[in-house]
DNA sequence: TTAAATCCTATCATTTTTATAGGCTTTAAG
DNA sequence: CTTAAAGCCTATAAAAATGATAGGATTTAA
């Protein structure tokens, strides 16, 4: 399960890149607009801009805005930096590898070996899942 | 991410499939074969029975056995049971259905839409990992 | 000067996860 | 009939993760 976090930042994008002619575009806006928490989402946009994946702009009119295209910004990511690993096992992770404490021999698990299967197919999914795919899927959905 | 409980209850589901001959199997032997620590794994299994996955057998030379063929348990059903809903998002589950709370139209979603998709094809793969799947993976690992 | 924004630091309640402890009950063998 | 070895049952609990909230400092444009 991704967590709400990780929900709300990849919503939040997907606004941003929707409204890129208002850009920047402060957090009160997003979190009213999408019915998230003000606080804990500006605590979240703080996150995304540290990774770079925001840029941000102080002051009065400031606020944030996609720092690259909607086309360069995935869910996988999105979800690496709010949620770390995104396999079922962390001996599968690319990013986030650890060994399971209990295995005895990695090489032979058959659990390890269908979880690096499903790893495969959902990374491929969620890198193709960028906001402008995202957002792409929503005109087409609007009809 | 897995929880070590459903990982747990995997691994011993499949060390129980690859012992048929010597069933029923006790906790004990299990959690020492796979470092397991015991009493957690006394509940977990004790979940299973629950569930009709495994049965059990009281007393000296007691233990546990499949309960059905090694083909007609999946980690799908497993995890489910262990640790609730396989998908990305509540508001994408077969078995654990919930609204997003901020979500403002479901059906337009295009976060979801990519969540439906992982679903479909994790589902696939975890349905078709079976114990014997499994215990045939390990065994062509093996060589 | 002021309004509206981000930035920064701290705190915190709740839930989930990952267990542990200890005794009761059942069963098969001797 | 006793005993060893197993599951069954109930309670407890430490640690980590999750999902926030509070309040003020700083920056910027009008």
């Amino acid at each position: 399960m991704l967590s709400k976090k990780a929900k709300y930042a990849i919503t939040a994008l997907v606004f941003i890149a929707k409204h890129q002619e208002e850009q920047p575009i402060s957090v009160s806006k997003i979190a009213e607009a999408q019915n998230i928490p003000l606080k804990f989402l500006e605590s979240i946009l703080t996150e995304l801009k540290n990774a770079r994946i925001l840029n941000s702009k102080k002051g009065k009119y400031g606020g944030y805005s996609l720092n690259g295209a909607p086309e360069s910004i995935d869910m996988a990511r999105v979800m690496r930096l709010l949620d770390g690993a995104i396999s079922l096992l962390p001996c599968v992770s690319f990013n986030f590898y650890e060994r399971c404490e209990e295995c005895i021999d990695e090489r032979t698990c058959g659990i390890r070996q269908v979880a690096m299967e499903i790893r495969d197919e959902t990374l491929k999914r969620l890198q193709a899942a960028t906001l402008a795919d995202i957002v792409a899927r929503e005109d087409r959905l609007q009809q």
